[in-house]
DNA sequence: CATGAATGAGCATTCATTCAT
DNA sequence: AATGAATGAATGCTCATTCAT
């Protein structure tokens, strides 16, 4: 009966999690989320107010929230470690929220210019921080004299495409520790032979 | 008057290039691509026999040409050839057709079911032609002992990545011989230090 | 079957009417008056870009059918003779319109500030040619000198009062000739002994 | 905090006149007049059953009110100085309380027919007072043997049509007094030369 | 008494699809 | 074959009303 303020606003925001991530914005329909999230139709616009206004503020903050996890794994002093946390992480956080995966690794249909933008903003400010990183990692001459944007994009891809191959082809099982393991020495010394 | 036979197909499958690639599947409304076609509503009920269905035929008639383009890349010899004229044949690809990359870039919302699977499918078949020619190369030494599919998936998320940063931030400019170059040799040799 | 262009736009504009005048504006219900018109919902919209809109068309028209059937009065020579058939065919138009008469006699809400302004235009043409009227006969002597704006209301009040007073009170029934006879005297006359 | 009993309900009504004179029944929320009388939403449902319930007894109000003010004129002993004073009065309380013009001169839509026939017996009342005088005066010899319902109407609708035009036509300036006593001559000697 | 968070019935509007011509 | 007028199912959103506090 104590519930915390905020509450019913969570409530929906977890709801809507699930329904946008199991049915894309256009499918999902307000009645489907309030009673998932065991609410009225009427209490959703309390919180929101539209089902655009919803959705761009759920992507913010799942875009945010995964954004901070990803901080931690920056503290990482050498580029190995580096690299194998980043992609530990990323996957076993997608593994265990596969809707927010579902989420943030698709491409949205244009809702609206301005949340295309601020979406493409985040995205650039989670390459820029990778970007960041690697130049830094660079003059410390553990990574060649390579475009740091291009190496960001480099594994900010690889990232969404195993995202891809694991969460869109649902039946897959996998060891997130191994294949970051693997994925990091592959971006690290190539695949040349 | 005189118009050879599927004239009227190539006209919708057009129009329905441009209107999709430039509003995705929901804002696409039939009315504008008969319109941009220059046919009656009635006539995109002749070829296609729903909305649907001319999106999925679409996207399979675009990723099938985009794979058979693909495919003549197929033929360099050596894995260092063939890496830098697919980046290359890709970017290029991409640049020249926007519209289509729009499209062949995005996830789109899931329409159904079935054309989820027929388009996961479509980018398995990529993705298997990749590790194929890969695990060919490794048996000529030209790749170190890693996983072909992961290879593939490493190759194939950069060129996403790339993509997604030179189309969707649409007024950049670059050359895709030079980002293709730079591209085929950090997969080869990595970007450690 | 070959019924005339603007056919269906007729049997929508016929159904508005009724509806709007048995329920006003925000109680009718566009399902109700495409049900009324013998057509789907979505047929009232390919002739009309909103309720709002189809009320505005009807209004208008309404009005200046009811204008039209009033200018024939104006060319009455003598001021007894136009506030005669004034009254008369004003009380007989609405008696056989009642629908209409109450649509023209009530004040509508604020449905829209152009719309009010359009109307508001429409009824005031309405005084401005009765004015001019009686500016007329004034300098043919028919008419004291007094204000032509304020005999003009004084006329177009006592029209809408026997109007609302016949009309709204449904069950009242009347004889427009009589009583448009005694309404000219008194205009002319006054009441005073 | 020592407010008088009937304090909330007045705040109410007060708020009630200002946002339905604004907006009109169908446009006012119960969220603006809860607002406008700084009180909560919930308050206006201990003081009126519904909204509809609100609208009929300020309505009610508003015309008793009216109609006291006016019945000290009925007081009046000669038909000229009544005319008079009854324009006079009847301008000047419009103007003095344009909000309650607005509501009082306006049809309303077909809210409920038992609002329909309250307010309708209560014009009625209005109309039958003044018929009730007019009676006497032509029996004192000041009326011409004319109609008293017919008499009531002209000058009912007078009222109404000045009314419409100078409280509808927002900027117009004008001096109560000249119109009624110009209104009231009118009435008495009619505009025949 | 007072409140406002919660509710869901109700409705304008859109648009894929049909079918008479 | 080609058309587009006609259709109605489907849905986002509003707001009067309730009731737990």
């Amino acid at each position: 009966m104590t519930r915390a303020t905020g509450d019913k606003r969570q409530q929906i925001l977890a709801a809507a999690t699930e329904i946008f991530a199991a049915r894309g914005f256009y499918q999902a329909k307000i009645a489907d989320i309030a009673a998932a999230a065991g609410v009225g139709k009427g209490t959703v616009y309390e919180y929101f107010r539209s089902k655009k206004d919803l959705f761009q503020q759920l992507l913010l903050h799942l875009f945010n929230a995964h954004l901070d996890h990803l901080l931690k794994v920056v503290q990482e002093p050498d580029l190995a470690g580096f690299l194998e946390r980043l992609f530990r992480e990323s996957l076993s956080y997608f593994q265990a929220h596969q809707e927010i995966a579902r989420i943030l690794l698709s491409d949205h249909p244009p809702i609206d210019a301005a949340t295309q933008r601020l979406l493409f903003a985040a995205k650039q400010e989670k390459l820029q921080r990778m970007a960041a990183y690697l130049k830094a990692a660079a003059e410390r001459g553990e990574m060649r004299p390579v475009s740091p944007w291009m190496a960001a994009n480099l594994i900010a891809g690889f990232i969404a495409a195993l995202g891809h191959q694991l969460f869109f082809d649902s039946d897959m099982d996998f060891d997130p520790a191994a294949i970051a393991s693997e994925a990091a020495a592959m971006i690290l010394q190539g695949i040349g032979g």
